[in-house]
RNA sequence: GGUCGGUUAACCGAGUGGCUAGGUAGCGGUCUGCAAAACCGUUUACGGCGGUUCGAAUCCGCCACCGACCUCCA
């Protein structure tokens, strides 16, 4: 199997072309969300870039086990300090439910939001909270060569220890000494021999919900752990594509290299990918910082900023529209755009569906738009330059249907597929226009309404005919007058 | 303070040492009874100052501003 697809390795900083390890099958990990809230627009960036990733590797025929976990357990609000609440179990407490069914109520709506984004499912979508065993024994590996300690029941990474024989910071371009003079300093007595070192296990105090048995004590498991026991549980000792936000290059990923560096004595992930920040107003959109809006607000507009509901392909959309490692800034403006350009793609699409071939020759290369597309791709994943090139063909499309442009059949069947390809089975995009049962019912009533303003517009009867078409514009259907009969949508 | 990244026209956002990115908005035209859509044409750019070069928005240096990470965050 041939590929071309060079992505951006952000450990060695530099687009690398992508030669999975075990062709056709590729190993994909990508570190999903802490289930304490729901799913923001930040979210779906991540998700979006990497099913689109997905998808083309899928495209090109790969098989692709695509791994993305769920945070149910050990994620403190104080990761550094090793100490504050458990960012569910505090939840749990407000809410009053169980932690359980704190991370079963923002799990099913992430994953409906999700859905309306169209990205496929991963794979395999394992818990932390359901691979405890799995992470004390990644401890006890990493205890046995060396490179934890035990104290007061509580097990802590050895960053000092791990960087005399392998390099600590490597992925962030972090210096030992640096953080050390960086780090918050803490107060009290710490437990740790280094403030830069970070807990792969935690004792629990006698009031905290969620708990296990371990050989140190009854505890939890630090954050980092997770991640690097399931990823090599489900991919293997060594596997091929490691994604998340950037916000968790560090200390999380970097963590994640040690933690399994220290324990199999290699590197498990051969390219590192990271998608940039949504921002809003400048600024970075996230929980912490209370700017965020959720995926949920946007689909029904239910938000001050908000000047309108957007829907989910207009989202996608929008978020396609900018390259994975760019920050994008979010407006109404933008996604205003976003959901124009959209609605001329979409319509581009249905019009290739009714065009005619002609036996003139066709004035369009489309052996060449393909093959931009696909470099567009190939370029870690330039969907900007991808979208650009669709809607060259666009404006060809629409130029053969005004009866300018001329198409011959192999071009048209190539033009067919090709979009089908790019627009719905890659890029992920669908027609949302609504309703399925009522839609004939619908089509029906139209063909009447037509008709009669069509008489009344023989009858040079324009104001029935324009109250006919105002009307029908207030509940949201537009009447297109075209060369050869009347188009209508909602 | 340390590390890294950014600054592109009205807005969003690509990209490149010399050739129109694209979308949205605007303007003029075709079409239309009018409008919308579509098509054709078109106006605003590459933070500042130097340097390298035949040529730089693109490479280098300095400066300014903004952001991310260094707690948790996709």
């Amino acid at each position: 199997m041939q590929n071309n697809l060079f992505i951006y390795n952000s450990l060695s900083k530099k687009k690398e072309l992508f030669k999975p390890l075990h062709p056709p099958f590729v190993g994909l990990y990508v570190c999903g969300p802490t289930v304490y809230s729901s799913a923001h627009l930040g979210h779906a960036r991540g998700a979006i870039i990497f099913d689109l990733l997905n998808r083309y590797l899928l495209h090109l025929g790969y098989k692709v086990r695509y791994v993305r976990n769920i945070t149910d357990v050990g994620h403190l609000e104080d990761e550094n300090a090793g100490e504050g609440e458990d960012r569910i179990a505090k939840k749990a407490r407000q809410e009053q439910l169980e932690p359980m069914e704190v991370v079963q109520k923002y799990l099913n709506t992430y994953h409906k939001n999700l859905e309306q984004l169209n990205t496929l499912p991963p794979s395999i979508e394992p818990r932390a909270s359901g691979h405890i065993i799995e992470q004390q024994e990644l401890i006890k590996e990493i205890l046995e060569k060396g490179f934890a300690y035990v104290v007061n029941g509580s097990v802590y990474f050895d960053v000092l220890k791990y960087n005399e024989k392998y390099k600590y910071g490597k992925l962030s371009g972090r210096i030992l000494e640096d953080l050390q003079s960086s780090t918050r300093t803490l107060e009290g007595h710490d437990e740790k021999r280094n403030s830069f070192d970070f807990a792969l296990w935690k004792k629990a105090a006698p009031e905290h919900i969620m708990k296990w048995p371990s050989p140190w004590s009854i505890g939890f498991p630090g954050w980092h752990l997770e991640c690097s026991a399931m990823s090599v549980k489900y991919l293997g000792d060594v596997f091929d594509i490691h994604g998340g936000g950037l916000d968790l290059l560090f200390p999380h990923h970097e963590c994640e290299i040690a933690q399994s560096t220290a324990a199999h004595g290699k590197e498990s992930v051969r390219y590192w990918m990271h998608n940039n920040m949504i921002t809003i107003n400048d600024q970075k959109m996230a929980r912490s910082l209370g700017n965020f809006i959720t995926l949920d607000q946007l689909f029904s507009g239910d938000h001050p900023a908000l000047k309108q509901a957007y829907s989910p392909m207009t989202i996608r959309f929008f978020i396609l529209q900018a390259h994975y490692r760019s920050t994008l800034d979010f407006s109404n403006e933008a996604l205003l755009a976003a959901e124009k350009g959209l609605q001329k793609l979409m319509k581009a699409v249905e019009t290739l569906e009714k065009l005619k071939s002609s036996s003139d020759a066709s004035t369009f290369d489309v052996a060449n738009l393909k093959k931009k597309c696909y470099e567009a791709l190939d370029d870690d994943l330039n969907s900007p330059i991808l979208l650009s090139h669709l809607f060259d063909g666009v404006k060809y499309i629409n130029s053969v249907f005004e009866g300018i442009g001329k198409i011959d059949t192999s071009t048209l069947d190539a033009l067919k597929e090709l979009y089908n390809t790019f627009v719905f089975d890659i890029l992920g995009l669908k027609d949302e226009s609504a309703g399925e049962s009522d839609e004939k019912l619908t089509g029906e009533l139209m063909k009447i309404i037509i008709e009669l303003r069509q008489n009344a517009k023989n009858n040079k009867d324009f104001p029935t005919s324009d109250k006919i078409r105002n009307e029908l514009n207030l509940i949201g259907i537009t009447l297109k007058d075209r060369k050869d009969g009347v188009d209508w949508e909602r």
